[in-house]
DNA sequence: GCATGCAGCACTGCA
DNA sequence: TGCTGCATGC
């Protein structure tokens, strides 16, 4: 078999790793540096030189993007059809695994998954039932318990809270959650991951099953493994199979989610025979992105040591743009993002990355405003919108009737006189009795302790989720969609609805109906028999819902840095760089999440191919206030010669916020020989920069936000302020 | 039981 | 800013 197609290519280090002798492999992969095409070349020559045959490779990756692509490069490079392969992600893996052994996993067999919201949901009632007081136990703070628990492999049995009266109740809060996912037979995303666990350490037969099936067992990200996923391949692994990991420890980002960086280091260790090799030759950035970046990120402690480096051109310094507050700057990025547009490039090229979500939508208005086609990652996807949501609820009840989650959700949607009084007592019944709300407003039909109206009411939705479910049997899974939407009423419900989202969300269920056609059961590899509703209600829990609809349309791209990983852009903005934003203020006082944030910029930097843009402003809007923030010191950490400070060009001429307060003005008034935008000197406030202004002659105001001091409105005529 | 309006609150990132 | 819970009136 000729493999020269698989090495030609290569630099000598690449080609090392994908041409190695079997044994276990660490590659530290820096970005750029052609990771993704070692990981699938690996594959491909395994396969092509009769080393492994699909059936026993496992490509393990984090998002749904990184599996899909590896799947669809590896079926580009090898001659055998790629079925039987399993590359996926930890989660679907997971699933997989649950769905196939259901009854050794102590699941029932139509368990559904909990996404976050869901789970704080879940989370929410559990407190409700212990009556427990949501200011003392913020929702929010159980769930983070609960999941970091999980995501270290601990059971509420594992927990030891005699020393301490909160832990204790924390463990008793989780010990409720878990029986209350239990009975409902929910699991929730780190729940997939321990339970995966669990079945295999406690099913040796299974365990050796896998461990006799795989025995090439690839990882990508591998730096972002949290302790169950690890343990998970420290149980799959045996001395016969081999793994090949590939990582980054700068490239660590995901931390609050339970990785842990330091598996990498652990990785040598654990694997005595494993080989080291190192990709520093970036493919992708100039010179002076690779050395602002490698500047950056070494004042991280406890680096594994890593000097990316490029035999390309040394391109353009990097842009850094001051805004005096958000509005002009995500005026300076659109004019900027239309410059690039005239000059040839194409407006996917273009990539706007911001450290939250809540960033995207003063962009998306500059876009708007200038007629700039565009689309957001992230944020509420497709199957996180509420009516989307309530449409599904129905479908995971068809299924699973004891899923209490769904039916809180539509029990009474549309309305149908099941009230607040019924819902409590069928609560109370469910938790005293141990069962599901299903069954317990059952038992309370059956032994007549709720009024006959609510009653009926009940019973009117019993029969609707019985029929939906005896009708899907004959049906196409987009026509039980489209079955369901018309029988629960739901179409009509948003239509008749006359909000200004309305129209929206009707909009949004068609396209469920849509989106359950193109549903292709195959590209989910369930080469069991899962029924397609099923496989379906999977994808969109753990799928989300990226990749909906104009996709292909040439758009400017708005992501969070984290969903940014694993993609490049020739021109890329990073917004929003200012203390408090980014590094976010929750991080800042702990040095380990300083350092986390750190990595995310670096991440960031090396996103960019051609041209980066680093923006920050001095005022923004935040949650309905207004903030003054320090640019952020990680524009400070990059050489001075690798950065290009771009002047104000020009003033904004108008402003979006409150036009009452702040009138129009335009970019010639000054006032008091002042200009907005302009640094002043006050004689004991000391250094800073004019925000806005407010009335005439002697009773003219002006805003100034001090480097020291923040923000103050000082009347012009005492302020004595000399313009710098 | 239900629709509506308002006050209070929270709010990083993701599968 | 936007969601949630609660009070209100029907």
């Amino acid at each position: 078999m000729d493999i020269s197609h698989l090495l030609d290519d290569l630099n000598e280090v690449q080609r090392e790793a994908v041409a190695a002798a079997p044994g276990n492999m660490l590659i530290i992969a820096g970005a750029g540096s052609g990771k993704t095409r070692v990981l699938t070349r690996r594959i491909a020559y395994l396969i092509e030189t009769g080393q492994a045959s699909p059936l026993s490779v496992l490509a393990v990756t984090f998002t749904n993007k990184a599996a899909h692509e590896m799947r669809g490069r590896i079926e580009k490079l090898i001659s055998a059809p790629t079925r039987g392969m399993w590359v996926s992600t930890f989660h679907s893996l997971a699933h997989r695994l649950l769905r196939t052994h259901w009854r050794e996993a102590g699941l029932p067999q139509g368990f559904q998954i909990l996404d976050s919201q869901d789970q704080y949901r879940t989370v929410r009632n559990v407190l409700k039932a212990m009556d427990l007081d949501e200011t003392r136990w913020p929702p929010r703070q159980v769930q983070w318990f609960i999941n970091s628990k999980k995501d270290e492999g601990h059971r509420p049995k594992h927990l030891d809270g005699s020393s301490d009266a909160y832990q204790e109740r924390m463990i008793r809060i989780y010990q409720a959650y878990e029986e209350a996912c239990q009975r409902g037979g929910l699991v929730d995303f780190a729940e997939l991951l321990l339970r995966a666990y669990e079945l295999w350490l406690g099913n040796e037969q299974l365990l050796a099953h896998y461990q006799h099936r795989f025995h090439h067992i690839l990882v990508d990200e591998f730096q972002d493994t949290n302790a169950v996923q690890y343990a998970w391949l420290r149980l799959l692994s045996t001395s016969d199979n081999t793994m090949f990991v590939v990582g980054d420890d700068d490239q660590s980002i995901y931390g609050w989610r339970g990785a842990r960086i330091e598996n990498i280091q652990r990785f040598t260790s654990d694997y005595s025979s494993c080989k080291t090799l190192r990709l520093e030759q970036n493919y992708r950035s100039t010179g002076t992105i690779l050395t602002a970046a490698n500047t950056l990120i070494a004042n991280n402690d406890g680096r594994l040591g890593k000097n990316l480096w490029t035999s390309g051109e040394e391109g353009e310094p990097v842009l850094a743009y001051n805004a005096f507050n958000d509005l002009d700057e995500a005026r300076y990025i659109v004019e900027e993002c239309r410059r690039w547009q005239d000059k040839g490039c194409r407006r996917q090229d273009i990539a706007l990355l911001y450290r939250s979500n809540a960033q995207s939508r003063v962009l998306e208005e500059a876009l708007i405003a200038e007629r700039i086609p565009y689309r957001v990652y992230g944020g509420l996807r497709f199957f996180e919108r509420a009516e989307v949501k309530n449409a599904m609820a129905y479908l995971r009840l068809m299924i699973n009737r004891d899923d209490d989650a769904s039916f809180e959700r539509v029990v009474n949607l549309p309305t149908r006189g099941i009230g607040a009084r019924s819902l409590l007592l069928v609560r109370d019944c469910a938790s005293e009795n141990n069962l599901s709300l299903w069954a317990a407003a059952h038992k309370l039909i059956d032994n007549k302790i709720l009024k006959a109206r609510a009653a009926n009411a009940i019973m009117t939705f019993f029969t609707l989720v019985d029929s939906l479910a005896d009708a899907a049997m004959s049906l196409e899974l987009h026509e039980q969609v489209e079955h369901v939407l018309a029988q629960a009423a739901l179409m009509d419900h948003y239509r008749r609805e006359k909000s200004e989202k309305a129209q929206m969300r009707v909009e949004n269920l068609e396209e469920l109906v849509t989106a359950a056609r193109q549903f292709n059961v195959a590209a989910l590899e369930y080469d069991d028999d899962m029924d397609p509703l099923s496989a379906f209600l999977a994808h969109a829990a753990l799928e989300a819902g990226e990749g909906q609809a104009d996709e292909w349309e040439d758009c400017v791209q708005l992501m969070t840095l984290h969903s940014a990983k694993g993609l490049e852009f020739p021109v890329v903005f990073m917004c929003g760089l200012e203390e408090g934003l980014f590094p976010h203020q929750l991080s800042i006082d702990e040095p380990g999440r300083l350092e986390e944030e750190r990595r995310l910029c670096y991440v960031g930097m090396t996103r960019a191919m051609r041209q980066l843009y680093m923006t920050s402003a001095e005022s923004r809007r935040l949650h309905g206030n207004e903030t003054y923030n320090q640019r952020s010191r990680f524009i400070d950490e990059i050489p001075e010669d690798l950065v290009n400070e771009v002047r104000m060009t020009r003033q904004v001429k108008q402003t979006a916020y409150a036009s009452d307060l702040i009138p129009a003005f335009d970019s010639d008034h000054v006032i008091g020989g002042l200009k907005l935008g302009q640094r002043v000197m006050h004689n004991s406030f000391g250094e800073g920069i004019v925000l806005n202004y407010e009335g005439q002659g002697s009773h003219a105001r002006v805003q100034v936000n001090f480097d020291q001091l923040g923000s103050k409105w000082l009347v012009l005529a005492y302020a004595n302020l000399q313009s710098l």
